[in-house]
DNA sequence: CAACCGGCAATACACACGTATAGCATCCAA
DNA sequence: TTGGATGCTATACGTGTGTATTGCCGGTTG
């Protein structure tokens, strides 16, 4: 059997020549990153001679951008129902994503570390709909365009996008591939074990006391760069 | 005046040649990547010649090396306190990392997704901590040793490391660097308030449908694995 | 048939990289 | 004074890289 999933449900014109050299170029720029990758590399894994891929895409920038739009447009028809709405659908939307194509999910995992511009448009679109989603939910605690609601909605983004970015050891440690499909779940219910046991530690007098702390130190140094006479050790 | 904090309280023997090809290395790694960095630049960056890099240590991957010993060095001589005892100071450990050597940090946060194995020590350092920190806390819902508690630790570590990882994308969105020791109590704020927002929304209708359905989603797929039935709601 | 054009391979080229080697001061013990 | 270490520079070498060039082959069009 030839490897599954690898060209799934996507149109016949997918299947030439150039798409195979754009999945190759995906995984390759996934797992070794754009530098590292070579285009000797990426055509041998996509079984063409390396003519063919400058034929196709020019240089090798050419061939990132071209794999950067894949992955936006992609994205892009994933995000039709649910994320677009504001609504916290991440592991839903992670569950799609994991069986449309691992591949893309990989590739941005890397993108977002890799210098890609692209990798910009991605956090900030998750930034953005988790600003939606708090401001949304909590109206009196994140008002609208507050830099409140600003800060913990790219907080939320990074925190959550973590479990993508940092799949490798994330994987080793659990013990188990967190971008394949059957684990999608897996990490999400463990998203919820953290939400709720560390609100409760938030609300306990040791976390009331950091924040406060973190609070008087941030007022401290908001005036001015020097750290005031806080630092006020929380035992 | 000349570079703060550039090489602020350390020994003289840092400020020997090695210790200046060693400071620009990390900053290099950090910035460009290892296989994007160049010996060339790193001389350049510190001054000195090429030959001088290959007289100290060897070759490119001995120099990568030396930086990883460095970074793990200073990370074991920050753990003295908090850390090690499992309390979860990680707002604290990384305000008091932010002071000691941005550039140390600047390093983890490229070597976390660079393929260097003094990473994987990293996050399963930071895995381990939280680890003890769960079971502690709440040992009826994270028994020591339990699948649940590893899940939610790993998570936990990847959560947290992920403002330092995402740094870049995390300050371009909030606009200020993030990995500046001023701004160091914000982000700690902006996670106390995602952790007690989305703790109310796990306790919300929906996000109780959402965890059932994960719920009953990971027992359709899990046939072989064995997670303790024991799961169930914790009030 | 002839001209042409896109898919594709083979090869050549210039360059930057990591690495190796040789040399030059300075210092310090014998 | 001699003679090696030591810190450091300069330069050469081989290789792998991205890129440019050339040409072949099959199908379409005139």
């Amino acid at each position: 059997m030839d490897p599954v999933n690898k060209h799934g449900d996507r149109p016949p014109e997918d299947l030439t020549a150039r798409a195979r050299i754009r999945d190759a170029a995906l995984a390759q720029f996934a797992e070794r990153g754009y530098a590292a990758a070579t285009l000797r590399g990426v055509a041998d894994a996509a079984g063409v001679s390396i003519g063919l891929v400058q034929h196709h895409f020019g240089t090798k920038d050419g061939l990132r951008r071209a794999c950067d739009t894949y992955a936006t447009d992609t994205l892009a028809s994933l995000d039709g129902l649910g994320v677009a709405g504001g609504e916290i659908t991440d592991s839903d939307f992670l569950a799609r994503m994991f069986r449309h194509s691992p591949l893309i999910l990989r590739y941005i995992a890397r993108a977002m570390v890799d210098g890609s511009p692209t990798a910009a448009t991605f956090f900030d679109s998750g930034a953005a709909t988790a600003e939606v989603f708090l401001t949304r939910t909590w109206p009196e605690r994140f008002p609208p365009g507050s830099d409140r609601a600003r800060d913990a909605a790219a907080v939320m983004a990074a925190m959550h996008q973590a479990t993508i970015v940092l799949h490798e050891h994330l994987s080793r440690r659990m013990g188990a591939d967190v971008l394949a499909a059957e684990n999608s779940a897996r990490i999400g219910l463990a998203m919820f074990d953290v939400y709720t046991s560390m609100a409760d530690f938030a609300a306990s007098d040791t976390g009331a006391a950091i924040r406060d702390g973190a609070r008087t130190y941030q007022r401290g140094t908001s005036a001015a760069q020097q750290n005031g006479p806080g630092d006020d050790r929380d035992h």
